[in-house]
DNA sequence: ACCTGAACACCGTTCAAGT
DNA sequence: ACCTGAACACCGTTCAAGT
């Protein structure tokens, strides 16, 4: 009649970012058990089947997931490094917040992004791309603060890993519940998101 | 005829404990994703069905592995504390690498016991308290530092969430393969469970 | 008490068939 | 090219029925 569009669509080309922005939606809201490609072809409109055509498998997928993660991840970083562009050691400490935040912002990407998914060959190298993109801004953080001389002249990949897994292990345990219940009542939860990397950060400065 | 068992045995009395036992083998061969009760209803010899007579629930099982896995943390760090019975921070150390050590003898029950499994009620207080022994362990070498005048004095709780942090950051990276693409080539990544944790000891040792 | 088979609603994945 | 329904082997869970 007028402009109202064909009753069968077979082609509406969105069909690959419709199905991923649903995924993170629903990764967060039901978790990761519960996330099924059958639910998602059915919020998106199409038939269970449509997905193959966009996706080998469900692990690729979810290997799509943990890519867009890591970017995120990336992104974060770079805007925690224009907070205090002059000090590399409250640089350090903001890069490590954002990452904190990142992941308690999206608890089960985050976990998904470091939970062995055992991800194809294909995806497997674009994937450690992504995450080695994060890795390289925390590196250049570290780098930076040796070449100004307030870093220790630690190895720079020891001590970037180190950094790495604090904040790591400050974001995991904040997620599943274990930091809440320990903090000290009177500080805050953010407060721990920076007091427990400074005390790492007392070990890395000179 | 002689001493056999009868063919149809409705009572065998040790269920529970066979599945949880085969539930921990299969959990890290075959992943979290690809563990089922009738997997281990077959395992065991029993039908897909029987295992409800034990476990409220897939869940409830899973809770029950999570729990195994915080006692096997307790008795490691117990462990390592008799290596280095009068030097508190070889102490910590120890009981750090003791942690990322268990992490990744089993790292799929170390993903479990971490990755935001919504436990129901009444498991979920014993897990808990599983967990928070594993944790009083980390907390008392700490305090055991300040009294002794080694550590400096921050609040022990912020001072035992950073140590837990870091020895889980490590542990998680090294299972999800981040850290040996990274790690140094000389240093093996068995140096790494030491010397990243010894940077964070730095800035709690006065 | 403990175990069983049948049944249900859900999965991931494949495939022949439609436009 | 893109989408579909039917079909398959697998799930978790429930329930009436067996000893």
């Amino acid at each position: 009649m007028n402009t109202q569009m064909s009753k069968l669509k077979y082609h509406h080309g969105q069909l690959k970012e419709k199905l991923l922005g649903a995924a993170l939606d629903l990764l967060e809201q039901e978790g990761i058990a519960n996330l099924s490609l059958r639910k998602l072809s059915k919020i998106v409109g199409v038939s269970h089947n449509a997905p193959y055509r966009h996706f080998s498998d469900k692990s690729e997928l979810l290997a799509c997931l943990v890519q867009i993660g890591f970017e995120r991840l990336s992104a974060a970083i770079d805007a925690a490094g224009r907070e205090n562009p002059d000090d590399v050691a409250q640089y350090l400490l903001d890069a490590g917040v954002a990452y904190i935040q990142i992941a308690s912002r999206s608890p089960v990407l985050f976990q998904l992004m470091f939970g062995g998914l055992t991800v194809k060959e294909a995806k497997f190298t674009e994937v450690k791309a992504a995450a080695n993109r994060a890795y390289d801004k925390l590196f250049k953080i570290i780098a930076l603060g040796k070449t100004e001389g307030v870093f220790k002249t630690y190895d720079t990949t020891s001590m970037t890993l180190a950094a790495w897994a604090l904040v790591h292990g400050v974001a995991t345990l904040h997620n599943s519940g274990y930091l809440n219940d320990r903090a000290p009542s009177k500080k805050a939860p953010a407060e721990m998101n920076r007091l427990l990397p400074s005390m790492l950060l007392k070990g890395l400065l000179k």
